[in-house]
DNA sequence: TTCCAGGAGCTAG
DNA sequence: CTAGCTCATGGA
């Protein structure tokens, strides 16, 4: 097990992991345990220090983005003059977006549409234990995500039963395209427009999943998902004329550039922060 | 009971 | 191309 130590300013690990683009963490004691894949790690805070335990330090190092200057970023977002982004990046300055696997990414998006984080954490988990292999970390089982190959040897009912709803149909579809030849790599050559273009070929891949995988899964910061939370925000902060969703990610998107996924994220966890105090 | 959640597919017009 | 309807599920 290796370690790697990061400056806390600019990664907080709470809410990197609960700021809705992963679901796949558990709150250990003193500190959560990160799955990605097939790999584990354990994340802990220690004084002014992100302390990052693996196996897999090369890969975690990716996943985390540490190589990116999130003050960078951080000062970027506040430059625009935008009150309600202002008071979003302060509070979620030590979010990072994560590079995820993008055929993680692809099943977990596709599971979350019209659906709420904590049950689509539920279902991914159900999904693991059922299909994924156990890995044994730090005196616990654990479960990777099942690969395409895998979950295409199921049908409907399958997933009807762990509670997938109407989705089942889509991790049928989408699995069993997947299994048949998908060069993930191949679509990590394509630029943003030209991804989301091919991720909505996808069944039950609409214009905001697209937008979420391309941008957690791919690295594509220029897309701005646009879901139920961030529609509210529009019409409460910004001009908010607009009523179709693909237009408003196309006005945040003219206007923070490359920056919009970062944008978008202390967005989305502010707004659902606040409301869920209510 | 109705509404809502990190929406998308399908059909009519 | 757009507007409207429908699609499971479970918590509030």
């Amino acid at each position: 097990m290796q370690k790697i130590i990061v400056d806390n300013e600019f990664f907080n690990i709470k809410d990197t992991l609960e700021c809705g683009q992963v679901f796949r963490f558990f709150s250990e004691e003193n500190g959560y345990v990160v799955i990605s894949t097939d790999k584990c790690a354990f994340v802990y805070e220690d004084g002014d220090k992100t302390v990052i335990e693996s196996d897999y330090p090369d890969y975690f190092h990716n996943y985390f983005d540490l190589d990116r200057d999130y003050k960078e970023v951080f000062l970027k977002a506040q430059s625009y003059g935008v009150e309600v982004l202002n008071l979003a990046s302060n509070i979620g300055k030590g979010i990072r977006i994560l590079n995820q696997d993008p055929e993680e990414t692809l099943f977990s998006f596709i599971i979350s549409q019209n659906n709420n984080i904590p049950r689509i954490k539920v279902t991914i988990e159900k999904l693991c234990k059922e299909l994924g292999n156990p890995i044994e970390f730090k005196g616990k089982t654990y479960y990777g995500f099942p690969k395409a190959e895998r979950l295409s040897l199921k049908d409907c009912g399958f997933y009807k039963a762990l509670g997938f709803g109407y989705r089942d149909k889509f991790m049928v579809d989408v699995s069993s395209k997947v299994y048949k030849g998908v060069d993930f790599k191949e679509l990590k050559k394509l630029p943003y427009k030209e991804l989301k273009k091919a991720l909505l070929e996808f069944n039950g891949v609409g214009p905001k999943v697209a937008d979420c995988v391309s941008l957690f899964g791919f690295g594509k910061t220029e897309g701005f998902p646009v879901d139920t939370w961030i529609e509210k925000l529009y019409k409460e902060n910004f001009d908010g004329k607009l009523l179709d969703r693909n237009k408003i990610a196309d006005f945040f998107t003219e206007k923070f550039g490359n920056y919009s996924g970062y944008v978008q994220q202390y967005l989305f966890y502010y707004k659902r922060s606040i409301e869920e105090k209510r």
